[in-house]
DNA sequence: TCAAAATATGACCAATCGGTCATATTTTGA
DNA sequence: TCAAAATATGACCGATTGGTCATATTTTGA
């Protein structure tokens, strides 16, 4: 990596969190100067425009996200064992794997009807989420151990509405008493189609 | 209703769509005054300055959206039409009752890191709506036509976790297919726990 | 009716916004 | 090694931000 491209690296690292926490339109370049103890003019080396490193920083996010459960799901082998582990990377939002929370959903409640490209990157990565789960409960069939006849596709969209509800929830109410309860009715639903 | 109390709902009733669209933060007074043709001056004598602003707004959207679910709901009779028409009425997030989407999600996502205010105004309405599904099945209960096994004040949380999830998840994909899989699903749990 | 109180106006303020650019420094590879 | 290319600096730009205030207009109730 040139020294260019690990700036670049390295501006993405410094702003991600706080374009989580403060959110695109409120986070200034002054805060990224700030936080990367880079000039200003430097910054515009490496990105365009703040809609350029903020789209950056979204990604960066989602990514860092996505590592963490796969990470998490990976580590084990039933399919059962799996999707309880995706359950609980995320089952506490105070705190999260993420700095600021879910960037899927803080990202996309603020660009929905704003920001197109952001807009999509989320959707995508809903998309991601809900293939991951699928294929899970595909390989749980597949194996032997999950109810063949268990509508998991729609059991996939459901569970995380669930998780991303509760996420916003619980970090309203300060307390993870409602994602308690999410998280013990989903781990319920999913013992139910053991076999 | 004063003259000046006149107005001070009137900016109100201008300025909740566009907090609610835009955020908090990315909606500037300039807005306010474009809206209302009010001059900027005038704002500032019904409004100390625009966090005041904002949180009216954020009260107003919500009890907005309270009074048109409670309007529905109101207009059934039995316990599960009721739970129904509260379903229904949040079904399809790209025609919301409410201009700008769920103001419980846009307001609390926004402000769980950055306001305090307006993260208990949200938490107190997520409470209150829980309250709301919650009732509605005790008197179901009561008259007999739902199971008094059940776990009514969980499912009142994970209905509206899973609502609240739906929403954002379909706003983004831009189509209300993953909301129409959760409004199934949460009608057949509703069904099942009928007598 | 009419004067006092409330409300409305818009020019104005300092601070901050995203962004630019001439210049200086550092990195790069031939 | 060394010159060309890439990167970093920070003063500077016009636009916009939230907010103020002297002044003008309208509303109010005795």
């Amino acid at each position: 990596m040139t020294k260019g491209e690990e700036t670049k690296q390295f501006i993405i690292e410094r702003s991600a969190p706080i374009f989580n926490t403060k959110g695109i339109a409120a986070t200034a370049m002054s805060d990224i100067t700030e936080a990367t103890q880079l000039s200003k003019g430097s910054l515009y080396v490496h990105f365009e425009n703040k809609e350029v490193l903020a789209a950056s920083a979204v990604d960066y996010n989602m990514q860092l996200l996505s590592n963490k459960v796969m990470a998490a799901v990976n580590k084990q082998k039933t399919a059962k064992d799996k999707l309880f582990a995706f359950v609980d990377t995320l089952k506490d939002p105070l705190s999260p794997p993420v700095t600021g929370g879910c960037p899927m959903m803080n990202f996309g409640t603020e660009a929905d009807d704003t920001n197109q490209l952001v807009k999509t990157k989320v959707n995508q990565a809903f998309d991601n989420a809900e293939l991951t789960i699928a294929g899970i409960i595909q390989q749980g069939i597949k194996e032997g151990s999950m109810n063949p006849d268990w509508n998991y596709k729609e059991f996939a969209t459901m569970i995380f509405a669930m998780i991303e509800g509760g996420i916003v929830m619980s970090r309203v109410a300060g307390n993870i008493s409602k994602m308690n309860i999410i998280v013990k009715n989903i781990k319920k639903m999913i013992t139910e189609q053991l076999i």
